[in-house]
This record gives C-alpha cells, structure tokens and sequence, in this order.
DNA sequence: ATAAATGCGTGACTCCAGCTCACATATAGC
DNA sequence: GCTATATGTGAGCTGGAGTCACGCATTTAT
C-alpha cells in the first residue's frame, strides 16, 4: 500500500500540469523550470507504467488514465490547500498578545499603541501586563517586551532592540541646585530610585567614576519605590534625583517636567522581544521591525 | 495562496504522526529515522508558526491547531492514496497484449501459453498476432516479440533475450541421401525458404563455406513460401531442404518428423521483446524473466 | 517557403533538502 | 537506583530535484 505511492512531488506536478493543460504554465506556478516539472511526470508514467498525458500537436493531453488520475488528485489537492489555508488563517487571525512591564506599557507602549495598530493591523496585537520576572515563561503572551540583561536561555528567540540607557532626572527646580559638570553634587539631594532595578544606581555612578563607598552611603539614606509611576511623580515633586531608562522619561524630559543634567549612560541590558516559542517568527518578525524602527526615530 | 502551502512531505509527516500518534510509529511506516519525521513537524511548526503537537509524557498529543489540521489532512491523503491506488489497479489489471509473428506464435509461444498464464496470472496476458514488420509500431500491443537485428530505433526499450540461431532441415528420408560432413551435397536438393526471411540461406551457407555463386544459382531453382507452416509442410514432405530458425523446428527436430544434418548456425539477429512505450516495465520484466528462463532451459 | 515563436524532452551538471547516525534529554516502569 | 522507551538535535553525507542549454516538433507570421 505504501510502497505504491509516488512520489509526492511528482504528483502535485501531475496535477498543476493537468489543471492547467501545459508544463510551462504548471513549472510557472510552482516555481520551477518547465524541464523540473517534465522530469517528474516522467518519473509519473514510469511509476504507474502508464503515459499520463500523449503529445498533442505542440502541446500535451491527458490520455484515459490521466483523466482519470486528475479528478482523483485535483479534489485531493485541493482539500490539502484548503485544510493549509485554514489552518494559516486562523493562526494569524488569532491576536497576537504582547506582553509588557507596567512601566515600558505605560510611559513607552501605550503613545504609540494607536499608531502601532494602524501600522501592523492584521497583528490583531493585544497587550498585557506581564506577570513574572521570568519574560519567557509568559505562557499565555506571544510575545514579552522589556529590558534584559544577557545571557539569555537558549531554548527561547530572544531580539535585541537597542541598549538600554539610564539617566539621573530631577525637577528643574532641583536640578538648578546641581552642577552639570560635577555629579558629585548629586550626593546633596536624596537619591530615588525604583525597587525592581537595584543595579541601576551603582552602574550610574561607575560610569561617572563615582566612589562606590560613598554611593552606597547615599543610597541606604535614599528611597525606593514600587513602581516607575511612583518614582517619576516623586522626581517631579522634588523630592531627590531619580535613576530611570532614558527611554520611559523621553517624555518628561521634551516636556521640562524632568531634567538630565549629566546625561545619559549605556548598561549591559537591553531592550528585548522575548519570543517563547519558536514559532510564529513571520509574525513577530514585523513587530520586531515596528519597534527597531519607532526606537530609532525616537532616539 | 501558493507561497502559503508546506512541503508535501512535511505534510505527509504530519499527517502519519498525527494519525499513528507517534514519531517513532510514524518513522516507521514512512521508511525512515525518527529523527527524519522530528525535522519535518519541528520544520511544519515553524511554516504555519504555531505548535501541532505538544509533549504528553514521553509522547505527544495534537495541540488544536494540530487536530484541526489533521481533520482536513487526513481525508485528503486518503484520497490521494485511493487515486493512486485505483490508477494502478486499472494498469495492473488491464490485459497485457503480446503480439507476435505467426510462426512464433504458433510453433514456439502457443504451446508454452497455458504454463505462462498460470506461472504470471497477475498478467492476464492476451497473445495477438503482429501486424506490421516494425515491432516497435505496433500501438495495440504492450509489447511485441520478434526475431530481429540491431541496430535497434533509440526511442523504443529492446530487451535482448537470446541469439537467433538457423538450420537447414529436411525430412529424415531425402536426409538419408545428403552427407552430414558436407554441406555441398544439399545442392543435389532443392532449397526451400520463406519470403519473410530472404536472407537465411545466404547467412548459412556463408557460415558453412559454400560458394555465394553456387548459391544463388540453387536458390534461383527453390522454392519460396509464405508462411514457415507452409515450408515446414513442403520439408516434411521431402520437397527438399528447408532454413528455418532452431527455436521453431525444435520440436519437429525431436519428434524425429526433420532432422538437421548440418547443425545450427548463429546470426546476426536476436529473439528480442520489443516495449513500444517506456513505461509499464514491472509489468513487462516478469514476463521477460520468464521467457528467458523458458529459452534457456529450452536449449 | 521561409523564418520566427512556442512548447516539450533530455544530457550534463550542481546543490541543498532531507536523510542517517550518534548522542542528549526526558519520562515511565521496575 | 537502573533500564527501556520516546523525542529532540548537531554534524555530516548523499541522491533527488532543480537549472541550463540545447534539440526537436509544430504552429503562426511574414
């Protein structure tokens, strides 16, 4: 029974030849060479040990047995394009579901959501808040955005967007108390920063080349936060210099509600899309794309 | 909508997975490593971007992507299989037509017919004397055996089975006056031959060293026949010394009703099964097995 | 008639899809 | 714990399937 099947190939040139009553016009469809697919119908005859299709005048015709071998084939064929197509349709009707800190949603994603959509619309894209640490464990998100550092585990996709960039921001108030030139100046105020990224002080001030000792002193004296909201309105209220990504406070900056004296600095991590699967990358892949380009106009 | 369709044999590894419900089962019926049938899911996941099978223990089950698309896949194959299978049921039942010259017929293939129809039954062969002189051209026959001399026309499959070989055969009372130690006493006979084959005495009396010149006076006082039935009938009744080809006095030669003074010679020519179309060689290569071994055990 | 265009078949060559092999990993049963 | 079963995967090899170029047959245009 088994040994008896063509070749598969073979049989899809049979039936896009019979269909269309010529091999050039069956090589153009599939993408081939008129000669591919003379060679597989060959192969056809040879197996089956009968002509398919006999010479009529400087085209071809289906003998007998090709009749009757394509209206089996054909509905076969069709079936199995049909059974592919629908499977694709409803994988790429189904929303594409983002995940995303609280944070990066709200001072980042959230502006540009409405743009996004109209750009990339049959995403069907949702967003969430993402719910673990871990942004590749998200099971029920096709996607998680955020800021990583690597290594990353090799059995997840994971595309680097841009670095990530880290700056000190204060009232304009505050910061008219600061000098640019000298970050040391930082240490007269109260030092803020929010609780999930407790590096991102110290990798400040070793940039700047500033003593650890004395950071760390500040910092047991500085506040922490829970989330990125409440940190901001603290820095706009005055109440010290808050560390932030430079990409969530674009914003406040353009507006003059916050202020950089000294600038920004580059980290380790970096802005990611988490793929946990390894599939859906055509889809991903234009997400992906959005983002690169929206980061880079943005900077 | 062409783009969007996998690799035939992805699919066609699907769709033994899905139903057999194991990689490994699958493998099997498919001919190949595990590994193969893995490459080609893991290959359909990344085409469609969503898994089809997730792990189940140390197995695997359809994910509802995956059940959908077998629903349709299934059926689809099981078609296709269905159309092949019936093709080939259609070739493989049909008659398998052997034309053959008349005297072959008659005096070597009828009297082996009824072995040969119950050593290949799945033939279900038809005998039909040959119409034409070119075997090649005979369209209603699957195939044709002859006698004939190479070279032989590229587009058609010649399958060689032995040389031709000829004798000069008489009837037991006219052999009594001819001396088996020279051949030139034939000429104190007349020579009989048939028009199909002009050549005959010439290739033998050349072969046994008697002069062309002498020859040809001879021929010019025998007798021409028709058919080799009509010449053996002339042979046996001692009219005088026949040519025919071994393989068809064999039996005469056995029985005692001719006698071969002389011996046989070999010619130039050879019992050839002539296969008008390349294709349906399973069909034709059980039959030209056993007409091989028939002629050998024969000789 | 002659020339050009169209369509199919095929020899020679090339290349990569798909295979095997071997090993890794994970689960089930003892 | 150990063993058997089942799937995933890196490395490497090979033959099937493709391309190119040409030849042949037929139709159409000049």
């Amino acid at each position: 029974m088994q040994n008896s099947m063509p070749p598969l190939s073979a049989l899809r040139a049979f039936e896009a030849t019979a269909r269309l009553g010529s091999v050039t016009a069956a090589a153009e469809e599939l993408s081939v060479t008129h000669g591919a697919v003379s060679r597989q119908l060959k192969s056809l005859d040879e197996h089956f040990g009968v002509a398919l299709f006999s010479k009529a005048g400087r085209g071809i015709v289906l003998t007998p047995h090709g009749e009757k071998l394509q209206s089996g084939l054909s509905e076969a064929f069709s079936k199995l394009r049909d059974s592919c197509a629908a499977l694709k349709r409803d994988v790429e009707e189904a929303p594409f579901t983002l995940a995303c800190p609280g944070s990066l949603l709200a001072r980042w994603l959230i502006p540009r959501l409405d743009r996004l959509h109209r750009e990339l619309p049959e995403l069907k894209l949702k967003v969430v808040v993402s719910d673990t640490e871990q942004p590749g464990k998200q099971t029920d998100a096709s996607a998680t955005l955020a800021f990583s550092e690597p290594p990353w585990p090799a059995d997840v996709d994971v595309i680097e967007l841009i670095p990530e960039q880290i700056c000190a921001v204060a009232s304009p108030q505050l910061a008219a108390q600061l000098d640019p030139a000298d970050p040391q100046t930082l240490f007269s105020t109260q030092l803020l920063y929010t609780a999930s990224r407790p590096q991102a002080w110290p990798q400040w001030a070793s940039a700047q080349g500033l003593e650890q000792a004395q950071l760390e002193a500040a910092l047991s004296e500085g506040q922490g936060f829970e989330h990125l909201y409440y940190l901001m309105e603290a820095a706009v209220a005055g109440l010290g210099v808050a560390i932030a990504p430079t990409l969530l406070v674009e914003d406040d900056l353009k507006s003059g509600r916050l202020v950089a004296p000294w600038g920004s600095i580059e980290t380790s991590a970096r802005l990611c899309l988490w793929l946990p699967n390894q599939t859906n990358n055509h889809r991903s892949e234009p997400l992906a794309k959005w983002l690169k380009s929206e980061l880079k106009t943005a900077s």
